[in-house]
DNA sequence: GCCATTACGCTACGACTCGTAGCGAAAGCT
DNA sequence: AGCTTTCGCTACGAGTCGTAGCGTAATGGC
């Protein structure tokens, strides 16, 4: 959220709020309508009631405006306590897989990661504003099961973080692949067998 | 590859096969330059040493031309036979993750798919062009397994087709989220997580 | 060897988007 | 009030898009 870190004056007329809210819905809206590449930000303004100068001086480019307009679709992840860590896994992999099934969040999402490639900045935005803030289901998730018995305790902190994001990355890639390169519904059954096999691999041993 | 799928006419001047790969390989060095939104169809032309007007009469725009471009990146997996399975898986991955680690591969394939979410047409065309294709690999993959008594044959095909699909949206979906999104090298060490959680789950039961 | 046919390179074109600058009006704070 | 910053609007040169038209080059059929 690159208007909200930044430290407003204490005098002049504030930034409208309102605007940036219509700014971001008015870009997921666009993201569906037209994908990425044929999206203008004159367009997104148009859509908004905002004039294109505006959305110049809140937001450097195209990719910044995307990052931030996927990104609050992401925050609304949960991970509600469904009393094993079979359930848990399957209950955040089907919101999950509900969020990319939105066109706006699919088509966002990889746009922007695939600029990424070329731009480091927009990595780290990225990482900052999307994919780490959502690492923090895989702690829950595996705190609870520690608790209930069904994962031992970490001896090796080290190991244990290098765990958490090996399996945030087959989670998450999992279901992208599934949904987006597949093209296939990451359903009920689907999400039933990768579990069994995700679970199989982090209990045994 | 749309232009030799084309049925070519037995008289005429036939089309240049070099214009071909020239313009494929300036494809691929320009999304390394540039990246997907700043690449434009008449820098690809010059750098290919070709008018623009040829490159629009083979491609239907940028997004065609891109995934033929990626496509030949891939073509170039193999599963060597080293023993076991979990080698086996090891050596493909690793193979899968040099290729992504390409800005080309990154950057191009990202794009599309992000693309396709917008069109069928297109998401048709990767999938047949890139996806489908590299299922071999699990098959041969499988079949080589069961030889060797690492895993039992399937009963249920339908089940076994299902259960390939699976591997393939595990495997390709989490090397891609490592690479692209969490932004960290799918070096050996992580293989060998990796291979070891997916294993586990394939072998009990 | 000539001819029909197709591909090629080149130029030019209107339409569109980009990102910025300049202006007067509006909205907040002290 | 007075000061400060934002907002909407218009206009601008630069760059890209995809297409059309033309003359030339490279084939195969006769």
């Amino acid at each position: 959220m690159q208007s909200r870190t930044r430290v407003p004056r204490a005098t002049g007329r504030p930034r409208s709020a309102a605007a940036d809210a219509a700014i971001l819905a008015a870009t997921r809206e666009a993201l569906v309508e037209l994908g990425w590449s044929k999206l203008t930000l004159g367009d997104v303004a148009t859509r908004a009631g905002v004039a294109k100068t505006t959305l110049y001086r809140r937001w450097a480019g195209k990719n910044e405006l995307v990052v931030d307009a996927v990104a609050e679709l992401f925050d609304e992840l949960r991970l509600p306590d469904r009393g094993s860590l079979a359930a848990d896994i399957e209950g955040v992999v089907l919101q999950f897989a509900a969020i990319l099934a939105r066109p706006e969040a699919a088509c966002g999402l990889m746009a922007v990661v695939a600029e990424s490639t070329r731009d480091d900045a927009l990595r780290a935005r990225i990482r900052t504003s999307i994919v780490e803030p959502q690492k923090r289901l895989v702690l829950q998730g595996r705190e609870r099961a520690q608790q209930r018995g069904e994962l031992p305790a970490e001896s090796d902190p080290a190991e244990a973080a290098r765990t958490v994001d090996l399996i945030f990355d087959v989670v998450a890639g999992a279901v992208v692949h599934r949904t987006l390169v597949s093209a296939e519904a990451a359903d009920e059954e689907w999400v039933r067998g990768f579990t069994r096999i995700l679970l199989l691999g982090l209990t045994s041993t």
